[in-house]
RNA sequence: GGAGAGAUGGCAGAGUGGUCGAAUGCACCGGUCUUGAAAACCGGCAAGGAUGCAAGUCCUUCCAGGGUUCGAAUCCCUGUCUCUCCGCCA
């Protein structure tokens, strides 16, 4: 959600904002919405006014006992209301159409990011990690899973549908080993405060966070109009939605297991097998709401947690500066951490760290108040994956793969999988 | 699912038709005292919006949405949520 007197103030500015993403300018347009409701706002209030000044002086005259006076002023009183009634329709009608307007406009890019078209402008920061060598051709994650018997799709098929599995034994405590190992290296290492949310939010969560109400068509909305939460995201930024969180409270770390539900509405086609693009799936995810001044710092910091897994589970791995083309709609500036996947022979993303700067604490008004100064002001929220556990799945059975098409198990889960070394099948 | 109670400022908690945006306490901020701190005392302190260079002025808001009334935190209706008791249940 932009601020208003931004745009009011600097419509160029915003409107070269927006020629960054690739979108037309727009502020003459919200300008016009806004002055209209102005206009009908103004007028609302000073009939308003009337209406409260009368009222008092009625309070007064009752008292006196001028009660001739008293009924001219309430009929005088009901003639206002009239107007006020009018324009208040007005008003919440212009508000609403700007309103919607605001809401549909994504945030603004950090002077950080590369400009560019799509996903070819992307920027790779880093490559770090060794190559791993085959001595024969690597499988790719599916031929893996199935030849263990560990990745049943007629099942999924049957019980779901396309674009889910069914994950068996060994690769169904690979994933809860997972879970553990990340949410313990989070809240012991990183101080991330563990916690456990819904999976199903109202459609407010889903607009504070942005989802809403432009990309409904990604997301599962259920009979009792709620919808299932693409990302924990959407939960743990909106745990302070509405409220005013004193600063000495800042940072605020949170990191919570859950499951991930998508439409994966503009993929069809795509990865439609597998664990890589699935309609539910599992995932860790942080969030910080932070002062604004200590937000970029907060996404090194971030960006260095995930990174400190990847290296961990010894992966070669990408960092990619998204481009003003390719970053989604409530970020500002967006790091994507890439895995190689030798069995498909590119690298696959695996956690996308986002500053949302105050694009969404604007949008759920949860607010700071600095304790010296008692100002109050919007706090900058980040999110990022730390990680998806499918894709980090595909990753352990393509990079870990021997030849016999057994599964080694990365060091830092043997303990969490019973001191158990390899998976292969039995 | 049945019966009852409730939702007020950062928090706690008064307030049942007329200067109530709202007593009081805590927290917080400023000051006095102190070598410093604590305590004590004095003062300040809701949010959002409009307008204005500013001081200020005005509007809105006591869970949400309707209604009654000249006037609603206060009365009525609906919804949401919370709590207590009973039933059921993982």
């Amino acid at each position: 959600m932009h601020d208003i007197k931004f745009i009011k103030n600097n419509p160029e500015l915003f409107d070269a904002g927006l020629k960054k993403r690739n979108l037309e300018p727009i502020s003459r347009e919200i300008l016009s919405l806004y002055n209209d409701y102005l206009k009908v706002l103004s007028q609302k209030e000073e009939f308003q006014k009337k209406r409260n000044d009368l009222t008092k002086e009625i309070s007064i005259l009752s008292k006196e006992q001028s009660l001739d006076k008293v009924e001219v002023l309430k009929k005088e009183v009901l003639k206002i209301k009239e107007s006020i009634n009018l324009f208040e329709k007005n008003a919440s009608e212009n508000y609403g159409k700007l309103n919607l307007k605001l809401l549909s406009i994504p945030n603004n890019i950090h002077e950080n990011v590369p400009i560019g078209k799509s996903e070819e402008d992307n920027v790779v920061l880093s490559i770090k990690g060794d190559d791993r060598v085959f001595n024969f051709k690597p499988k790719n994650h599916l031929e893996l899973g199935e030849s263990l018997k560990m990745l049943n799709y007629d099942q999924a098929q049957k019980i779901s549908g396309s674009r889910f599995s069914v994950l068996s034994n060994d690769l169904a405590l690979i994933h809860r080993a997972l879970v553990n190992y990340l949410l313990d290296t989070h809240t012991q290492e990183n101080n991330y405060s563990e916690i456990i949310v819904p999976e199903l939010v109202k459609s407010k969560t889903l607009e504070g966070t942005g989802q809403l109400p432009k990309f409904s068509d990604d997301l599962f909305h259920t009979s009792k109009d709620l919808w299932l939460i693409p990302t924990a995201e959407v939960c743990l930024t909106n745990l302070n939605r509405d409220s005013i969180i004193n600063s000495d409270l800042l940072p605020l770390r949170y990191t919570a297991y859950t499951n991930c539900f998508r439409q994966e509405a503009g993929a069809s086609g795509r990865d439609t097998k597998g664990l890589i693009r699935e309609h539910q799936f599992g995932k860790v995810e942080l969030v910080s709401i932070t002062l604004p001044e200590k937000s970029d710092n907060e996404l090194e910091r971030m960006c260095e947690c995930v990174e400190k897994i990847l290296k961990n589970l010894d992966f070669k791995y990408k960092k990619v500066s998204l481009c003003s083309g390719d970053i989604g709609f409530s970020s500002s500036l967006t790091f994507d951490f890439e895995v190689w996947m030798p069995g498909q022979n590119k690298f696959v993303e695996v956690s996308s760290c986002s500053n949302c700067s105050d694009f969404q604490s604007r949008r759920m008004k949860m607010r700071i108040k600095d304790q010296k100064s008692n100002e109050i002001f919007f706090p900058h929220t980040l999110n990022g994956s730390g990680l998806a556990i499918g894709r980090i799945i595909v990753a352990i059975l393509e990079n870990y793969q021997n030849s016999d098409g057994s599964v080694n198990i990365p060091k830092v889960l043997q303990t969490y999988m019973g001191g158990k070394k390899k998976i292969e099948s039995n």
